[in-house]
RNA sequence: GCCGCUGUGGCGGAAUCGGCAGACGCCUCAGACUUAAAAUCUGAUACCCGGAAGGGUGUACCGGUUCAAAUCCGGUCAGCGGCACCA
């Protein structure tokens, strides 16, 4: 078959029938399946976008042909730093780029032959979208979940912008690996940490990948300690947080982040020259250098002191950047003999090393970090882990000192950006006023096209004369529009939802339309997205149905990462490794149809593995196998239902067992075992019609079911053939075959036979058999019964229709 | 350091519950067809010993539970991913 030409022709009468489209008006139960949008960055689709795209398809055909309202759209991430680094590299600006490329990859889309919904489609860097990006972020900023402040923040030196903490790998920027420094600036935030607890206990109903749920947990990093309050002799408060309340009274200092509020007003004056001069060392130091846990410790003593609330005890305060500003209270009692850190910077400043807790039943050799006996703790000696905890918290909060804290690692999410493709921030900026957002009527704040896009630390649209110079909503006056843009993880952060309604001008969406097609039923995608989109994206949905506009909680609900091809050679694809396998030259030889079918049979999908040429020519020849006896079966004369014997059985049983083993793989994204059933039921056909004498109407049968089982998987192929044997109407839109469990019973079931765990023959034995019967048919195998001979049988172990072992001594 | 995952023939990979390890395919070999080759069809194909019948070994390694372990438990090693001075 002429693969090519014949997928032209299904996909144009698919198009012309609208067969891809959701069907608005029917009442079968909906079904949203979503790939993970483009991103278009080069011009033309890769290994990985078939991968992700080509198998999920096909699981979205299969759902389509089992009855159900399938909505299965596509769009493109179009906003974003490689079209702009391009440009700055070429000239071409990242607008005509970026469309060019889409032009491109939809017509690739397109040529895969898969079921999505163009109808439905969306570009985030249209106006139409990014109008309703900025609403979502006025929409935030109204409930106080979008907010403006200075802070220390990633800036990538090469990429000429902050960057959020999730794109920041071990201290170096995710997309160049340059060194990230330490800059403060004043920068838009989500709130996203408002939400840290609800984003980590509804992990536990999804139906996500384990590995994906416990990277997000990880990342949100709950902790639950205990806050305490240390009074300075200054007057002043020292709240600090620890996991470890049990050791309080071996506290023997007290240790503030560098960029602690309270740092230079608890410095004595003797002690001020030496403090100035580490926090200015202190704020020099890089990402890399503050993060790395093999740094030596260093630090300054303020001069002050503070007092343990629980002891009484007299201990000094010191500055050290071992203590992160951002996390808790800034702030950190120092116990040496329970820290590994207290310990390295308590010996090398000669402080006190005070031992509060033993191990049980052994010798304590400091520093001692795990739970252990409480000692040299008043009346808290004696009690162990947890319960010390329990009593000692509850003592600090009698105390009115503190109590029991809740920490997250998790951080706000920084949105500003200082690039030019993206969609501009909705806030204009008065002298008078303040920070204003831009009235809704007035959005969307359009990105103008004329800018000096290279990068120079400052946004490009700062120097957009044009689109910086406005009016105040607020009061009338001259006033300065935003210059940044906003990360486009804004923008993918609630595309799902568009989908839905996606010409609403009104809205970004109609909440009806909503609720009624989401939430995505199954979401394929990479599974690097694992903290970064997919957590951004559930705070998202989150938020919305707290302001109202949605009513469920989790937008996705399946959740499916596919793996990654890798090249010929084991590694990632990529230029520089010379081993990109382009999809192109394998669809232009084989077909769309045998490129998916490679993809599918190929690799295990959520592990992928490296590319391999061979295993293209064989599903190519699988194809040919199936068409051939397709054809060959067509022409048989039809009619005769005759004979119906045990070759009959076989063949009814091969094809039912295909049915039902291809319907639980297909569900499950186990497409490399749905292929192979539907290999052995062709090898089981050839056979069939080997035979002398055959049952022509049982094998038309099996032959159709063949197709209707492969057409999710090879859909141009399988319409061709469908039409080919004179079949009506498309394929797509026939019922998914359901085995006939009658035909899955067997009169006889092939056992295993053991003899003390050893196999010693297998036997055919009628399934109606019971246990004992069972036992009596295998004791009369020569073969058991040579084993057994003078012996007697303790135990007999009958698995029903598998095994029999026979435990002789 | 912490959390998680993975480890099966020459290769890609199967084996929902603990129940015949290696499905399906690639490679290789043999046979059929052919003047020949390709294509196609049929068969063999975990490893070791053996001519065969047969026997032994085997799911990274060591041990355990069980009638029975790739699968469960304990330990070790290797690889991958994530987090990491988070108190």
């Amino acid at each position: 078959m002429d693969l090519k030409s014949v997928e032209k022709k299904w996909q144009q009468r698919w198009e012309k029938a609208k067969l891809n489209n959701f069907d608005k008006r029917s009442n079968a139960p909906k079904l949203y399946v979503l790939e993970m949008f483009s991103y278009p960055s080069g011009a033309k689709l890769h290994v990985g976008h078939w991968y992700n795209y080509g198998p999920t398809d096909s699981y979205a055909r299969f759902k389509r042909m089992q009855g159900f309202n399938v909505f299965q759209p596509m769009g493109f991430d179009a906003f974003g730093l490689p079209a702009e680094n391009y440009a700055i590299k070429t000239g071409v600006h990242p607008k005509d780029s970026t469309e060019k490329n889409i032009a491109t990859m939809e017509e690739q889309l397109r040529a895969m032959g898969a079921m999505f919904d163009w109808s439905a489609e969306i570009k985030t860097c249209d106006e139409s979208y990014y109008k309703w990006t900025q609403w979502m972020f006025l929409q935030l900023y109204k409930k106080g979940l979008a907010y403006r402040k200075e802070a220390p923040v990633n800036w990538c030196p090469s990429c000429q912008t902050v960057l959020a903490n999730e794109q920041v790998i071990e201290g170096k920027c995710e997309r160049c690996s340059s060194e990230i420094v330490r800059k403060n600036l004043t920068q838009w935030f989500f709130k996203i940490t408002e939400y840290a607890e609800e984003l980590l206990s509804g992990l536990d109903g999804l139906d996500w990948p384990e590995k994906t749920k416990n990277m997000q947990r990880n990342w949100i990093g709950k902790s639950t300690g205990c806050e305490i309050e240390f009074a300075c002799e200054s007057g002043d408060k020292i709240r600090v947080y620890t996991t470890r309340c049990d050791t309080v009274f071996g506290v023997t200092y007290v240790v503030l982040a560098p960029e602690h509020p309270l740092a230079l007003k608890l410095t004595t004056p003797d002690r001020e020259a030496d403090v100035k001069a580490y926090i200015d060392y202190a704020s020099k130091a890089n990402e890399i250098e503050r993060l790395s846990a093999t740094r030596e410790k260093t630090g300054v003593f303020t001069g002050s002191y503070a007092v343990n609330p629980v002891n009484g005890r007299r201990i000094p305060i010191y500055l050290a950047d071992y203590v992160l500003a951002s996390y808790g209270t800034g702030a950190v009692m120092a116990v040496p003999a329970h820290d590994e850190r207290d310990y390295a910077f308590a010996t090398k400043y000669g402080l006190p090393v005070v031992k509060v807790i033993e191990r049980q039943g052994g010798d304590t050799v400091l520093p001692f970090t795990e739970d252990g006996i409480v000692v040299n703790s008043l009346n808290f000696d004696g009690l162990v882990g947890e319960e010390a905890r329990d009593a000692i918290s509850k003592h600090i909060s009698m105390l009115g000192k503190g109590g029991r804290k809740v920490n997250y690692r998790l951080r706000d999410w920084l949105v500003s950006r200082q690039r030019y493709w993206g969609a501009p921030i909705p806030i204009i900026h008065c002298t008078k006023c303040g920070a204003v957002p831009v009235p809704e009527k007035d959005l969307p704040v359009r990105l103008p096209y004329d800018v000096e896009f290279r990068p120079d630390g400052k946004s490009p649209l700062a120097k957009h004369e044009k689109f910086m110079h406005t009016t105040c909503p607020n009061c009338g006056g001259e006033a300065l529009r935003d210059p940044d843009t906003l990360d486009t993880f804004v923008c993918s952060s609630w595309y799902y939802l568009r989908y839905a309604d996606p010409e609403n001008d009104k809205m970004p969406f109609d909440r009806e339309a909503v609720d009624r097609m989401l939430p995505v039923d199954t979401y394929v995608g990479g599974a690097e997205h694992a903290c970064m989109h997919l957590l951004y994206a559930r705070f998202f949905t989150k938020a919305l149905r707290d302001m109202g506009y949605l009513d469920f909680d989790e937008p996705f609900r399946r959740l499916v990462h596919q793996g990654v091809i890798l090249g010929p050679d084991g590694n990632r694809m990529s230029k520089s490794h010379g081993n990109v396998v382009s999809p192109d030259d394998y669809v232009n030889e084989y077909g769309s149809d045998a490129f998916r079918l490679y993809l599918m049979f190929g690799f295990s999908y959520t592990e992928g593995g490296p590319w391999n040429d061979d295993g293209i020519k064989a599903v190519a020849r699988f194809l040919d196998r199936v068409e051939k006896i397709v054809l060959k079966v067509n022409e048989y004369h039809t009619g005769k239902t005759e004979p119906f014997g045990s070759e009959e059985k076989a063949l009814d049983y091969a094809r039912n067992f295909a049915i039902a083993r291809v319907t639980r793989d297909l569900e499950s994204f186990s497409f490399n075992t749905a292929i192979a059933r539907l290999m052995e039921l062709v090898n089981v056909i050839y056979k069939y019609d080997g035979l002398e004498t055959k049952n022509i109407t049982l094998l038309k049968e099996t032959v159709k079911d063949l197709l209707l089982l492969l057409a999710p998987c090879a859909p141009h192929f399988s319409e061709e053939l469908w039409e080919k044997t004179g079949e009506r109407g498309f394929i797509v839109e026939q019922r998914y075959p359901t085995e006939n469990a009658a035909a899955l019973v067997l009169d006889e079931k092939e056992y295993a036979v053991q003899v003390n765990s050893k196999i010693v023959t297998k036997a055919m034995i009628p399934s109606s058999y019971t246990g004992s019967e069972v036992e009596t048919f295998v004791m009369g195998l020569p073969e058991v019964v040579e084993r057994v001979a003078g012996k007697t049988v303790k135990k007999c172990v009958v698995v029903p229709g598998r095994l029999v072992n026979l435990i002789i001594g």
